[in-house]
Parts: structure tokens; sequence; C-alpha cells
DNA sequence: TACCCTGGTCATACGCAGAC
DNA sequence: GTCTGCGTATGACCAGGGTA
């Protein structure tokens, strides 16, 4: 079995996880319409702790299939980049698996990892879309899966922040000789903050460096060009570089899009998205998840007696 | 006016080194 | 051994400007 082999059972296998409950966690039914509406309020607290759930059950779950007995094991990485290897071929094949909670404002998942890093395309990027089963109670169900190279990702990201001066995308410095702790292995965006003389200015810099100038690169001679920028003039560590929502890569949109327009319990998750999200409609919020949820004022009653 | 995009902030966590 | 600081990392929400 060689890595890309690997690669597309796993990318199958995952795929299939579509429709999936994982029986890890429950959140219990709301005791009244009121503690409904309070619930969906916070219900994206859960997000970080039932996508690590999510990330280390898909590993067991990759691990449970056939089709990999007798090659090798898929092993999680945490911490570690990606998540999840296959030991047993080289180059070693392996999912950075992130898992999207859809109710929330955007995907905050970033990808900051270096294109030096995707050598074999051998690494791809796995998002799990999840809610609980009734929308905002019950166990962790699956909507959906996407699955893209990471070369893929990194490239799309770059591109599509990468416009010096204005916007400057720098690789990790080296850092070899700090502790493992220190050591830097993102990339990060910075912005322009300087006064528009000195963008001029660094616009006749950047122009300088001749036909290529604004296509990104990862070498070392093209990053030397961009920190002599970011030594003569301002800028800004952008914090927001690198959320999956925000890339604007072609695979991640499209399964976007496919996720808000689900239907799930009478509404689409797009439209669910946007009422939970609104804003003193709590008496709107209310009558949806009564009607969809069936969430009884006399189930309140009956439970506090 | 609703929606989207961008910029910003907050909360939390980890692992290591150095001080005590 | 414990505490604290540092640098890095992750995930969530909110505000404001631009635009259709």
């Amino acid at each position: 079995m060689q890595t890309q082999d690997v690669i597309r059972l796993g990318r199958e296998h995952l795929r299939s996880m579509s429709g999936h409950v994982f029986d890890v966690l429950e959140v219990k039914e709301p005791i009244s319409p009121d503690a409904a509406v309070n619930l969906s309020k916070v219900i994206s607290k859960l997000s970080p702790l039932v996508g690590n759930m999510i990330e280390f059950n898909s590993v067991e779950f990759l691990n449970d299939q056939e089709d990999f007995h007798g090659h090798g094991i898929w092993q999680r990485q945490d911490p570690g980049f990606p998540d999840t290897i296959f030991q047993g071929v080289t180059p070693t094949p392996g999912f950075e698996i992130k898992a999207w909670f859809p109710l929330a404002t955007e995907i905050t998942a970033r990808f900051k990892d270096s294109q030096n890093h995707f050598a074999h395309d051998q690494t791809h990027v796995a998002m799990l879309a999840w809610l609980p089963e009734q929308l905002i109670f019950g166990k962790p169900k699956i909507l959906g899966v996407c699955v893209v190279s990471g070369l893929s990702v990194a490239q799309a990201r770059d591109n599509h922040y990468h416009n010096p001066p204005d916007y400057l995308v720098l690789e990790p410095e080296d850092t070899a000789s700090r502790t493992q702790n220190l050591q830097q292995t993102n990339t990060n965006g910075y912005k322009f903050q300087g006064t528009q003389e000195e963008f001029r200015e660094a616009q006749e810099l950047v122009a300088s460096w001749g036909p290529n100038a604004m296509q990104y690169s990862p070498t070392p001679e093209y990053q030397e060009r961009l920190r002599e920028l970011i030594a003569r003039f301002r800028y800004r560590l952008d914090t927001n570089f690198a959320k999956m929502d925000r890339i604007v890569h072609p695979g991640i949109e499209e399964f976007k899009t496919s996720i808000y327009r689900l239907n799930f319990h009478g509404k689409t998750v797009g439209e669910w998205n946007k009422l939970l999200g609104s804003k003193g409609r709590d008496e709107e919020i209310r009558t949806a998840l009564q009607e969809h949820l069936g969430i009884r004022e006399e189930d309140a009653e009956e439970l506090l007696l």
C-alpha cells in the first residue's frame, strides 16, 4: 500500500462518517422553552471539547476499517501536526482533522502550516461539520465531511492573503536553537500600518524585486525580502490570519454552502445559524425551538413536580 | 437594511525555563 | 517542588465599514 492509497482510502472512510452519531457525550433536553433559548446561546461553548473528541474518535474509526489491517496503524499526535498519521508507509500519510460547529459565527479553525510541509502532498485536511442530534441537545452527529489536500489549502491561503507591501505572509523564523515549546512552525500574516507616504515607499521597494515580486514564495531568499519590509515599516500581526472561513478555498467554500443548505429539524442549518445568532429575537427563537424540537412548557412542569 | 468582510478582543491552554 | 513568565496556539464572539 502506497501513501496515496492510504490517503484515498482514509478520505473515503472519513466521508462515510456523514450521519454518524458519536456516543461520547450527551446534552440533556432542556426542561422548558426558556431553558432551550438559554441553551441555544451557550451550546457553542461545547465546540472545542466535542471537536477534540471527534478528532480522536476519528482515529479509532479509521483503525476499525479492515482496509488498513496488516498495512499499518493510525496514530493520534497531540500536540503535533498533523492530528493523525498512518505508521506503516513512507512518506507518512496523515490527516489534519478540523471540527466545525456550523451554528458558530464562523469557522474559527485556522490552517497556518507552511507550504514547505507538503512536499509529497501526503497530508490532507478533513473538516467534519457536527451538531447535536436535536440541534441544541443530544449526542454529537456528523453532518458532513470535506477532505482536501493540505497543500491546496496552504496555497489558497497564501495566494489569498499575500499582497506586498499591503499584506505579508511570513514563514516561521529559524528557531531551531529554542526549546521545543518556543519553536515556531506556523506562517503568520502581517498588515501594513504605515502612512500613505510610507506605503508608496514600500511599493517602490517591492517593485525593485523584479517581475515576480508579488508572487508568494516560501523560499529563504523571498522571505528575507519580506523581513526587510517588516523591519523598515510598521505592520501589525493579523490574529484572524488563516481562518478556514476566510481563505476562499474552493472545496471548503463548496462544503460550507452544502452544510448551510442541509435541512435540519425544519430549517436549513444556515437558517438556524442566522436565527440563533440574532440579537433581541428571543421570542422568535423560543417559538422555533418549540415548533421544531417539541419542547413544551408542560415538560418543565412535570419535571419540577 | 441586511449581509458580508475585516479587524479586534477575550478566554483558555500548553510546555518549558528560571527564580525561589 | 512550586510558582511565574514567556511564547505559542486555539476557538469564540463582536463591532464597524462597505456593498448590493
